[in-house]
DNA sequence: CTGTTAGCGCCTTCAT
DNA sequence: ATGAAGGCGCTAACAG
């Protein structure tokens, strides 16, 4: 461990010690060292050497003190473990790492009142702002209005208009996914999907049909909802063949239950993209590359979400002018061997 | 968003609002509002209603200044995209959040330069501690003796022994894996793994030759180092297959090796586990729950990892006798389907 | 029991 | 160009 612990840590160097090695005042050497104009170039030399030689850093909690800004931010999660949260947050990390704001990561693990405690401690930090990301697209309790700094939610939308909030746009993720299958000449598409209880499901779903209608076509049968399991594509398969041998592609909810859908067809015999292509939702690199042939999915541009939030926060923190609203980015398709044109 | 924004924020309240409002003095209202005793009940009551009406919360950076310790610590991850950040981040974040400390979040994306950027930006808010996690379990370079505050590394042990360090035991990890197998009956056991240029590959290869060496045996043909993926665990059983084709069990060294290996087995007339038991690595929810039949795996119990290196961090903070050297924790078997006794 | 004073480390007027 | 003084919000000494 580093270094010899104990209470009587040596001492880190201060402003004081390094005016005081520069023989100026306190006032100067922070003007040297802060680059106000003030100050000859000589002096200023000093100063810059004496910090060196003391690896002199000021004092964030002094200058946020004094500023009434901290140049920290708290992410706030409702579920690390999930798939979603983790790209999210690389996305805000990386916008904000930019720009010299240190994120606080908070997980709420689903909890709301854990939720409130890590909000309470973080105002208590006089973070900057809040980003509040969510697990599922579906609407989420707003924080309220009446907290000291902004407020960005990124995933999961607040219930409260007036809140801002940034999501991936999962109807046009179904259009534009039909689409793609559309252009291969598919004609006879069916769609598995995952748990209708989530807004995600429903609303690709809505996307999909739309394409479909706008091209005077259908779904092949109903859209099949179940869970976002392989199990789940594996059996909604089954049942789909049996019912309509002519399918030719199947858009699946997610990347799981793709797999189970490729599984299937493999299994009665149809070659994948060549009689049906299949394509997942998600684009998980560990289902997308490791399926035979490599699947086709949508990306819900995560991290393009979480840098969006973080420079709606930013700007929000500098006083811009406030938006609000439910804000939507845009999804793209990663074509993989899983689709591919009718020959 | 919340609220309307502008650099005119309303006021925080201080305590200087609360003394003001309960018509005491600052120092009065602090001790109130501390749980100090030299204070009386009925004035303390005033005290306590008035910081209520004002929701205020105490300023932890004025607090902070004052104690010299801010109650912050710094989580430095090499990547957050990988699989084994995220659960000891989880540990870790679990670990601290309990003991009202917050965490700062710092990915360095694998770029040293980046990784002492952050170091810098840390020590400068005066964070009381450092955790650094590794995405592999390979020495990594240490942070150095110099730095003022104490620092565990986790996953990623540091390449100075005077740094403490939790890893887990993959050793260890191979020979549990393997003595599951005889449990089961299995005796020709094969292994196929990883990229041998991870020491975590060669780690669990050892201990899962050393459990065989125990029982008098040897792993069927040598260990068969590839990459961590799919396709290199069908590649692999195919060519396992045709040089042994009475094999009875075949432990992978990740769950995405597990995967392909199980394919290839089925297509190949093998039944799982009946006629080979199968293994994997990491006990990656996503692949083993996805499985048929779902795969039995060895979890290297991260989170608990994150949480030893907190508890570490913490003791060192408070002064406790410093612990150096590497130090290992256990891995478990996760038993599934995928194995099960020889009938 | 309560209030006054001092100071954590820094930055910003305002004199000099 | 430099320094002295005040204050950000809070707590720990000491007085009263």
């Amino acid at each position: 461990m580093t270094p010899a612990a104990g209470p009587s840590r040596s001492h880190t160097a201060t402003l004081t010690d390094v005016a005081r090695l520069a023989g100026v005042s306190v006032a100067t050497a922070s003007k040297a060292l802060n680059g106000r104009s003030q100050v000859r170039a000589e002096t200023r030399q000093r100063v810059v050497e004496a910090a060196e030689r003391l690896s002199f850093r000021p004092n964030q909690l002094a200058r946020g003190l004094l500023a009434g800004r901290t140049g920290t931010v708290g992410l706030l999660t409702s579920d690390l473990e999930g798939r979603f949260g983790i790209p999210i947050l690389m996305g805000a990390e990386d916008a904000f790492g930019a720009g010299e704001v240190a994120v606080f990561l908070c997980d709420a693990r689903g909890d709301s009142i854990r939720e409130q405690h890590h909000v309470r401690a973080l105002l208590g930090r006089r973070v900057d702002g809040l980003i509040v990301v969510g697990s599922r697209t579906d609407p989420r309790p707003s924080l309220g209005r009446e907290l000291p700094v902004p407020v960005v939610y990124a995933y999961a939308p607040s219930d409260d208009p007036a809140d801002l909030s940034i999501v991936p746009d999962n109807v046009d993720a179904g259009r534009i996914a039909v689409q793609h299958l559309l252009t291969c000449g598919r004609t006879r598409i069916a769609h598995i999907t995952g748990d209708p209880g989530y807004l995600a499901a429903r609303d690709r779903a809505d996307g999909a049909r739309a394409a479909l209608a706008d091209a005077g076509l259908a779904l092949v049968d109903e859209p099949r909802f179940g869970a976002w399991s392989e199990g789940w594509g594996r059996a909604a398969t089954a049942l789909l063949l049996d019912r309509h041998p002519d399918v030719d592609a199947v858009l699946c909810g997610s990347d799981q239950i793709a797999r189970g859908v490729m599984d299937v067809l493999r299994e009665r015999g149809q070659r994948v993209p060549e009689d049906v292509a299949v394509m997942g939702f998600d684009n998980w690199q560990v289902l997308t590359s490791g399926s035979r042939p490599l699947l086709t999915s949508v990306d819900m541009n995560l991290e393009q979400v979480g840098r969006a939030a973080a420079q709606a926060l930013f700007g929000a923190i500098a006083g811009g002018a406030p938006r609000s609203g439910v804000e939507t980015l845009p999804c793209r398709v990663v074509i993989r061997g899983s689709t591919a044109p009718l020959s």
